[in-house]
DNA sequence: CCACTATATAACTAATTCGTTATATAGAGA
DNA sequence: TCTCTATATAACGAATTAGTTATATAGTGG
């Protein structure tokens, strides 16, 4: 994996979220990519190297074409980062919980003194 | 959920990811989640501003100061996408699997012919 | 070799972002 | 009321971004 900062800003623009999307569904050249937008194909052309930068997707060479596949791994960072998150916060639920329910219980026995 | 645009820009910045680990582990005041930082207070202010408008942390008012907390569905709108795309992935290579599987059955009564 | 197709790069602009410092607001307490 | 603490807002500058058009590069096929 290439960088958080990166992954994340890679998948903040719509369009490239459309690309890996797309892409999820197979293979595809830059020009098929570039046809479901209403945009130049530099501009598509960029947003594919921005993809490439965060390790989201990789190119072959093929001819003239460079069909572009998504990343093996291409998710891989984000879904590390999302599970730590998950289980901090599991961690501190189960924490509240323990302190909830020592509450209770002090409140039984006071309950049970009175 | 807002929007995923806002959602994957805000967990973009590595402060930012910062303080939503901090509030994994629970509630925290604006100094002392700024604490941690070499950065000025109002950078932090701003960077709590981008996390609440992306839906991500909510605060509460206590006395002159504000209290920050995840939101309970902070994630949600990620890991729709998010689980989506695997989705995506995997249908993509059940029918690879079938293709494969389909060439490798020609293969076979190729050779039987043969 | 020529012309066409696929893609990349350059140069530019407008908008956005992230930090800064200075200042405003508002509650808490002597 | 005066002051301290917590936080927000404003005004600004530098860097980055997303798009544009124009142009370069490199295979492909006649």
């Amino acid at each position: 994996m290439i960088n958080l900062d990166t992954s994340f800003a890679a998948l903040a623009d719509p369009t490239r979220r459309a690309i890996v999307a797309r892409l999820a569904a197979g293979e595809a050249t830059v020009m098929e990519l570039a046809r479901p937008f209403a945009m130049s194909q530099p501009a598509i052309s960029r947003h594919l190297k921005v993809l490439e930068g965060a390790g989201l997707i990789v190119r072959r060479v093929e001819g003239t074409k460079r069909p572009c596949r998504l990343a093996p791994d291409a998710l891989e960072g984000i879904e590390e980062w999302l599970s730590m998150l998950r289980k901090a916060l599991s961690a501190n639920y189960d924490r509240l919980d323990a302190v909830l329910t020592a509450m209770n219980d002090d409140e039984e026995k006071t309950n049970g003194k009175l």
